[in-house]
DNA sequence: CCTAGATGGTTGATGCCTTCAAGTAATTTC
DNA sequence: GAAATTACTTGAAGGCATCAACCATCTAGG
C-alpha cells in the first residue's frame, strides 16, 4: 500500500525525467505518447484527466516544438484533430524507448511473475482496465 | 507495464482528490502525512523529491492554515524543525481514514495475494525500499 | 427554417509547484 | 579566525490546475 505509493512516486519520476531529457515536461510527455493516432483536443482532455482548457496549452507548446500540428476536423468543424508531426513521432520512439531502456525493473521479474504482477493489479484496479487510450490495440 | 502507468495515476488522483476535499493540495497533504514525527525542512525535500526553496511555500502556506509549525532546533540553529499542530494531527488522521476507506482496491484480493503484491513490487523496485521516511514504523 | 441548447475549443485570472540563481545565518574544517 | 559547508529564504520565470466567460459550430424542437 506504502509500497504503491513509492513506485507510483518512482515511476512518475523516472517518466519526467525522460521526457526532461527531451525538454518536454510531464504533460508534455504523456500527452505525445498518447497520440499514437490523431485525437481531438477533448478526448485529450478525458485521457489526460485534466480540464480542456489545459489541454490547449499544452499542445500550443508542443506545436510550438513542432512536435504536433492542430488539423481541422471535415466532419465537425469545431473539432481540432491532433496530429503528431515527423519530429514528434520521432520524439515519442525516442521516449519510448528510454522509458522501456530505463525501466529494468520489470526484467528483474520471471516472465511468470510478471504476469501475475499483472493480474493482481488488474484484479486490485478494475477502473484502469484501459478504455481504448491505450498505445497499442486501436481497434477502430 | 502500461497497467503500471494507469495504476500509479489513479493513485495520484486518489489522493489529490482526498486532499482537495480538505482544502489542501498534492504535495501539502503529502507532506503532512510525513510529519508523522518532526522533520527539518532539509528532510522533506529529500523525502518530496523537491529543491528545498520549495519546502519553504509549501511549509508556509501549511502554517498559514495552522496546520503546523515551525520550530527551532537547540542542537543546530540554523536547522527548523517542522512540527504538526494539534489541528494538523486530526487533520493527518482524517486524510489517512480516507485514504484507507476509498482504497477498497486491496480488499479484492485476498490476504495470499496482497503478499505476492507486495513481495513482486518490491523485487521489482528494490530502490522503492523506504529509506526511513515511512509513515509508521519510526525506530528512532 | 430557425431559435434554444449542448458541445469543442480558446482566453484570462489566480494560485500552486518547479527550477534556478542569489543571498543570509549558523556550523564545521583547517 | 578565515574558508568552505550546510540550512533555509527570496525572487524571477515557466508550466500546470481550476474556474468563469467567450466564440463557433452542431443538434433538437417547434
Amino acid at each position: 500500500m506504502e509500497r504503491l505509493a513509492r513506485v507510483a512516486a518512482a515511476y512518475y519520476r523516472h517518466f519526467a525525467a525522460v521526457a526532461a531529457g527531451r525538454g518536454l515536461t510531464l504533460m508534455q510527455g504523456k500527452t505525445l505518447s498518447l497520440l499514437v493516432r490523431p485525437r481531438p483536443m477533448r478526448a485529450l482532455a478525458d485521457l489526460l484527466a485534466c480540464d480542456a482548457s489545459n489541454v490547449t496549452g499544452i499542445v500550443d507548446r508542443l506545436a510550438a516544438q513542432d512536435l504536433v500540428r492542430r488539423e481541422a476536423d471535415p466532419a465537425d468543424r469545431r473539432i481540432k484533430n491532433i496530429v503528431l508531426t515527423e519530429q514528434g513521432e520521432r520524439t515519442v520512439r525516442h521516449i519510448r524507448a528510454e522509458l522501456m531502456s530505463g525501466l529494468t525493473a520489470l526484467e528483474r521479474l520471471t516472465p511468470d511473475e510478471r504476469d501475475t504482477l499483472h493480474t493482481l493489479l488488474g484484479r486490485a484496479f478494475p477502473e484502469t482496465a484501459a478504455p481504448q487510450g491505450g498505445t497499442l490495440s486501436g481497434g477502430s
